[in-house]
DNA sequence: CTTTAGTGAATGTGCGTTTGCAAACTAGCA
DNA sequence: TGCTAGTTTGCAAACGCACATTCACTAAAG
């Protein structure tokens, strides 16, 4: 019983993604993730504790679904080098970048010293690094990349290229994210591939 | 005429550095640069204006640096290799990454809304690509790298594994940073080595 | 004695949190 | 079909705190 919720915690959470995306680091309050999600903060705090709650929940719904778009690419691509592609540079459904401005990018606005928080950044990067792994070595079983070609430097290279270019562009904002984007997966790949 | 100062702009600017290495986003405080530099906050206002001021008079500092460490590494080392080795992980002189967590990483603690940041980010990255992208050119002129290998994409795969070595060290933090750079280093050139 | 550096205290404000209350819905009851 | 009690959601206003900024003053130099 009682009076049913207007917003439900995931699009309060993909309100907090927005809200990363948007603002900057300081700009991240309680009224502009309020603001996205159409509440107002008092009732933000009253369902996640605090805005530390809210933003744990959103670090931890983002390390729980990394492995996402990975299995979704997988499942669009036949090609395992294809849809590593589609994964990381999010191009998967026509849409760029839906939610990149959130993912890497975004734990970096949160308090790494806060032990908590550093899990679930740990976490997140993880499961994307076991993601990407998978991918190459399914990628090396379909004789898509040479022969001698280990999975894990390589896929550890493939994520350090891919979160360098995010910052890079970042910093620069010159050109397109998915170009600068498939630029550094492309160079990272080439001198492996069969 | 008049009281002279006794601490330089110089070194408030390189304890605005250690404040924004050691603590957060939302550590970044005045009372946190006065503790560091030995002054009160009111006078880091008096002297840079505001404290956006001292933070784009840090930023325009970091920028105009960019190449230092590049041109002393280029003296004490003979190979281009090695001197590109040492200015990025900067073991230079034997001290471990001395000022990077202020370098690439601190400016993502700006607002990279406001155009003056962002100019001052984006020079600092030009800067650092064109500094590599010297010494990969001399490092094939020394027959160190091989002959078809194009510098200018090389260089911006080398700032990108750089970055993004970084940035995963920042979120995981596994194991000493220098080490986490070298290897995304190795991983990078080791295709294009003569 | 003028000029500059530095500071402690006062001020204003932005923002996270608390609180009291109104709205919305269900369940039970007649 | 009404009516009421109970429960949960949402909010506006109040509160408190942290922090940037201002100001009046002292200290140190020429």
């Amino acid at each position: 019983m009682g009076r049913p919720r207007t917003t439900s915690d995931e699009a309060i959470l993909a309100a907090t993604a927005r809200a990363i995306g948007r603002h900057g680091p300081q700009g991240l309050t309680l009224a502009a993730v309020a603001g996205q999600a159409g509440l107002s903060p008092a009732t933000l705090v009253q369902r996640f504790g605090s805005k530390r709650g809210l933003l744990l929940a959103f670090a931890a719904h983002a390390a729980h679904t990394a492995a996402e778009p990975f299995e979704r690419a997988r499942r669009e691509h036949g090609s395992p080098l294809a849809a590593l592609r589609a994964a990381l540079i999010g191009r998967s459904e026509g849409v760029a970048i839906p939610e990149e401005p959130a993912g890497s990018l975004g734990f970096l606005q949160f308090d790494l010293t806060d032990p908590d928080f550093r899990a679930h950044a740990a976490e997140h990067a993880r499961r994307t690094r076991d993601q990407i792994a998978a991918l190459l070595a399914d990628a090396a079983a379909a004789g898509e990349l040479a022969a001698g070609s280990e999975p894990a430097p390589l896929a550890r290279a493939v994520q350090v290229a891919c979160n360098g270019a995010l910052i890079l562009w970042a910093l620069t904002g010159d050109g397109p994210l998915p170009d600068a984007m498939a630029a550094a997966l492309d160079q990272t790949l080439r001198p492996y591939l069969a």
